[in-house]
RNA sequence: CGGAGUGUAGCGCAGUCUGGUAGCGCACCUGCUUCGGGAGCAGGGGGUCGGAGGUUCGAAUCCUCUCACUCCGACCA
């Protein structure tokens, strides 16, 4: 892409509402704009971010089993209505009537109406265990939405949903479900530490949050230093294994981690050695729970048994923040000087930053190596604008982008770019013909 | 929902107390000189001062009502 053609408002200065860092840099990259509080428009290289974080969710989450579909953003309140949480919920529930007066609202979440239509769609044990998960807009109506995408009111969200014949079976995919979870984080570029946590408003037994680590994090997070020395991204796993997959999760649950909420500080120091003990704020963007028949019963969700009885399912339900995520990478992963964007999830792969738009030495150069990327398939945003040096630096590293190649008149007399790890900072000077291998599958 | 604030150009702000031609920096446009970490000079465009009523010869400024947004708390993916 060259930057000429794209649409990517820069900010100078930091937008004074934006408080907390991903929010301000994400304003100022010109990723988002907020249309409401709590609500956003995702301009071109936050929505590519966006697409691509839910790409790996999904690819993890087929990896895994579970099957996508897609339900609608809107509800009839109905559903919710025999689930006993239509009046539960509160005023987070957005409220809507159509035109027949019909009560509607804008889904916060999808137990009912999953749970409806694997009702509709099942009836024999045989055609257990399942999945479907999706990946949707909700809405929760929060009292006070803040910190940019990470808690806004409209957000993105994988939501998963099982159904097992029972208890035990249900402990397998809730397992599967788990250790899916610790690959996606991993592929995202992130440790997320596996937290026991509260059910809350969606009930249920068995329950554990995600949660990344940050200063900005919302909660205070205490957990054994192992647990961060851990292999988290498992190649080969194999999901059908129940007794491995068992294993794996049992590893990361036997040692202490909790947020502020769940802490008990005498546990804490009697289960985990002095010198490992870790503290430090957390992001939760990922949350399990197990809650057996809580749904299945008020739905009427029954399956029929091997023995002619019918059995209400077990299922479970798994979300991952999607549009959080983003805003939660960028807190995770950045600088004084902007955004560090892990590999995995980076809007373009690399930033190609012509320094003396208009020498036609330069222009030359840069366009053989802009297009020779682009044939080769690397997605690169080549900064053809004219402007001055430093500015094209700092922008270039405020978006974040893993990998600078910067050509200018000084360097092309001795026949060479620079090459910027954003991350590390490291410079190195290659030969301009050979710029072009360094990138690419 | 309690408490505290803020709404003036794309962004950041001054002006409001004490009513009298709507300003500054950045960004943007044109030209010239520049050009390796946010350049200089010259010229230029851009505003229903959040909205509605009211007071007044005259309102960004005073009064009333209203809307939006932000921050702290309680609540949350």
């Amino acid at each position: 892409m060259r930057l000429s053609q794209y649409f990517m408002p820069i900010l100078r200065d930091d937008p004074k509402e934006a408080e907390i860092v991903s929010h301000r840099l994400m304003l100022r990259a010109g990723m988002i704009r907020q249309e409401a509080a709590g609500n956003y428009s995702w301009l071109p290289t936050g929505f590519k971010v966006l697409k691509k974080i839910e790409q790996i969710v999904r690819e993890e989450q087929d990896r895994a089993g579970a099957l996508e579909v897609l339900m609608p953003t809107i509800q009839p309140a109905e559903l919710w209505k025999k689930s006993g949480r239509y009046d539960a919920y509160g005023k987070e529930m957005l409220r809507i009537k159509d035109r027949h007066d019909r009560d509607m609202l804008f889904g916060p979440t999808n137990e009912e109406m999953i749970t409806d239509i694997f009702r509709q769609g099942v009836q024999s044990y045989k055609d257990l265990p399942r999945n479907l998960y999706h990946i949707q807009w909700k809405f929760r109506d929060e009292v006070r939405p803040r910190f940019g995408v990470m808690r806004g009111r409209e957000f993105l969200m994988k939501d998963a949903y099982s159904f097992d014949i029972s208890r035990e079976a249900g402990q397998h995919s809730y397992n599967k479900m788990f250790v899916s979870y610790l690959r996606t984080f991993a592929r995202l570029g992130l440790k997320a530490v596996p937290m026991r946590a509260e059910t809350g408003p969606i009930g249920g037994s068995d329950s554990h949050e995600f949660l990344i680590l940050a200063e900005t994090g919302e909660s205070g997070v205490f957990f054994d230093g192992d647990l961060h020395g851990m292999d988290w991204e498992k190649s080969g796993v194999n999901y059908d294994d129940v007794a491995g997959i068992a294993a794996m999760v049992e590893g990361f649950t036997s040692r202490y981690a909790a947020t502020d909420e769940k802490h008990d500080a005498a546990e804490f120091e009697r289960r985990v050695p002095e010198a490992k003990r870790m503290t430090g704020r957390g992001i939760e963007v990922g949350h399990i729970f197990f809650f057996g028949t809580k749904y299945s019963e008020p739905m009427g969700c029954e399956v029929q048994g091997p023995d002619g009885k019918k059995l209400f399912v077990h299922s479970g339900s798994y979300g991952i923040g999607v549009s959080r995520l983003v805003g939660g990478i960028v807190e995770a992963s950045h600088d004084d000087a902007g955004i560090i964007w892990p590999e995995a999830v980076a809007p373009f792969q690399m930033g190609l930053v012509n320094i003396k738009v208009g020498d036609a030495a330069v222009d030359v150069a840069c366009s053989r190596i802009y297009e020779a990327l682009q044939a080769k398939g690397v997605d690169v945003l080549y900064d053809d604008k004219e402007g001055g040096a430093g500015g094209k630096f700092a922008a270039m590293d405020l978006i974040g982008l893993p990998w600078q190649v910067i050509v200018g008149p000084r360097g092309l007399k001795e026949g060479i770019a620079e090459v910027k790890n954003r991350k590390t900072g490291a410079r190195e000077n290659v030969p301009l013909d050979q710029v072009v291998g360094r990138f690419g599958a």
